[in-house]
DNA sequence: TCCGGTATCGATAACGGTTGCGATACCGAT
DNA sequence: ATCGGTATCGCAACCGTTATCGATACCGGA
């Protein structure tokens, strides 16, 4: 570990100014071949790595772009980065990954953090926040979009699907085809707000046909296999009559499934299944279950767009609202 | 969006130096209780957002941590990633995470762009990269410690396990339980050096006591349940005779699991299962398992000690080469 | 009243790059 | 030989904050 290298050092190694030493490695014009040549070469056998944060203060710009999402876990926040990644791939921005855990406090300080880092954008999960968390958002100076969601008033730009229209879809496909007992297992999280969207949209949408819940059980701490096995068990235990069972997330689901495969219970003849998400452990089970696609690709994707088209325009772009459809599969468990 | 706020204006609002304004801004001494609160009472309603990149290039300190990982959609680096974060937790570090994708080349230009923000910290999967790597590893002034692995030569401090003795215990465990004929289903991504050892550990396993693999298949891309499903239902259908098939991750493994379901086959009667990591995803299925914890949860909190601990020494203390023991847990499936 | 000590605050100089613009060198054309 | 134009380079100022050190105010004790 030898003594810290700066643009200074290698400048001076080469025998030119500093200035020309930083043309050269930032591949600024005004620089000849040959003087970039050898500028690159002691740089690197030396192994120069320039300062960003002196670069970035000197130059206000930042190539990076903020994605805060409530957690990594959940099999569903990594795709939508991924198709943030993809956009942003061939262009100078990177992403840069913040975990609110679920927590609107939590949020706030990641968000805090991630701007006073002055990144070229933000993209956040979800619609709701704290009070100081939308101020925030309203006077960053950096584009700044709201994913995943739709149900509710976005600061800037809003990319996502409507979770409210996703349960009430679900809950007339299950009353199509007449089940009428029905029981919904989701997380109690006070702050999954789409989850519990999909709750409110749901149960509409069985009152629209005068249909109520038969049972109803909420869990706390993340979604597992585990744990929708365990309250499929519970639930169908303490009510054998129930017909069908929805779960806010495929993860859940999943639990069901195999808990019917371990008790011999038919699916769907002897209880119908249906969940959240469309996520890829859902691929290459026994039976394909019944669930609704979150488009979290292509959210990101989107989102990562925004982004980039704002930097184009300078930011005078209009607001952008994407309201994306939830496709429903139907698979083989309804 | 009104003009930006600078903690010179700040200080102007609230009639005291912009030093002033820092310090009681930044929780330091030498600031009076009232006007401290002055001054936080100000900030928070004109929502002053610091800039760090100003205050990091000043005060020579950046309090983030780099994390480079090869993907977040594998189920694995997410685990390490909570370990990490929940030592760091309640320190004023904050973890920053980048994404290789399995390419030591993109690793490279990741861990360069990481280390040109002078982390505190950096924390890396696996112990092969390229000179270029190693040499910015070598030279960067803040700890390192590469993560997960233990079978090579780490740059500087590491912690992981030997997914070579992984490899042959499990082969052992199979072997003592009687079975002979043999399979290997395993990604061959060629830069999943992990997955390469575990193999390269399992073989050598059989060879100590002449068993040699009866059938293998690679595949390419990311793991998943369904490519697991597929490829064991071709490698059983060409090879009946197929007692035991060790998959280098459990989702592939899973996907056995799956397809033994629906094909009727009995495990571990007519087929013997083991995987690799022991994901969370394997709790809750009709049967457990067989697999190999990998402490993945573990090794991220020791490397983020390795850090804080590195901190507060100066970067003065030895070296650490934490060598984890690897796990086997038996499940019902061999 | 004077003094030393502590609490509180401010002026100044970094931190390591980059922007902006001026300076120099070099070229062919006149 | 002179000139205008372009390619190449360097000087100085600055980006927004913090470290350092010195200044001031205030307090109790002699």
């Amino acid at each position: 570990m030898t003594k810290k290298l700066l643009l200074k050092d290698v400048a001076k190694l080469a025998g030119v100014s500093e200035m020309t030493a930083s043309r050269a490695l930032r591949g600024a014009p005004d620089v000849s071949a040959k003087t970039k040549a050898k500028i690159e070469e002691i740089a690197r056998t030396h192994g120069y790595v320039p300062n960003r944060i002196a670069g970035s203060l000197s130059s206000q710009s930042v190539n990076l772009v903020a994605v805060v999402v409530p957690s990594l876990n959940s099999f569903v926040f990594p795709e939508v980065l991924s198709g943030i990644s993809a956009v942003l791939k061939d262009s100078p921005l990177k992403p840069v990954v913040g975990i609110s855990g679920y927590d609107l406090a939590e949020e706030e300080s990641v968000i805090r953090e991630m701007l006073s880092w002055r990144p070229s954008g933000l993209i956040a999960a979800g619609l709701e926040h704290t009070g100081a968390t939308r101020r925030m958002l309203q006077q960053a100076d950096c584009p700044v979009v709201e994913v995943m969601d739709v149900d509710g008033d976005p600061v800037r730009h809003c990319v996502g699907i409507s979770h409210l229209q996703a349960g009430r879809e679900m809950a007339e496909q299950i009353l199509a085809r007449g089940y009428r007992n029905i029981g919904f297992i989701g997380t109690k999280m006070p702050q999954d707000f789409r989850a519990r969207k999909r709750f409110d949209g749901f149960t509409d949408g069985l009152a629209a046909q005068s249909v109520t819940l038969s049972d109803l059980e909420h869990y706390s701490g993340e979604s597992s296999i585990q744990t929708g096995r365990q309250l499929t068990a519970q639930m169908l235990a303490r009510n054998p009559g129930l017909d069908c069972i929805y779960y806010s997330s495929d993860v859940m689901s999943v639990g069901g499934l195999m808990h019917c495969l371990a008790a011999g219970l038919s699916v769907p003849g002897d209880i119908a299944l249906a969940g959240f998400n469309n996520l890829q452990i859902l691929q290459g089970l026994p039976l394909q279950l019944a669930t609704t696609d979150a488009c979290r690709h292509e959210i990101g994707e989107r989102a990562a767009r925004i982004i980039l088209k704002s930097r184009e325009t300078g930011g005078a772009e209009g607001l952008v609202f994407d309201r994306l459809t939830p496709a429903i599969s139907l698979g083989e468990t309804l």
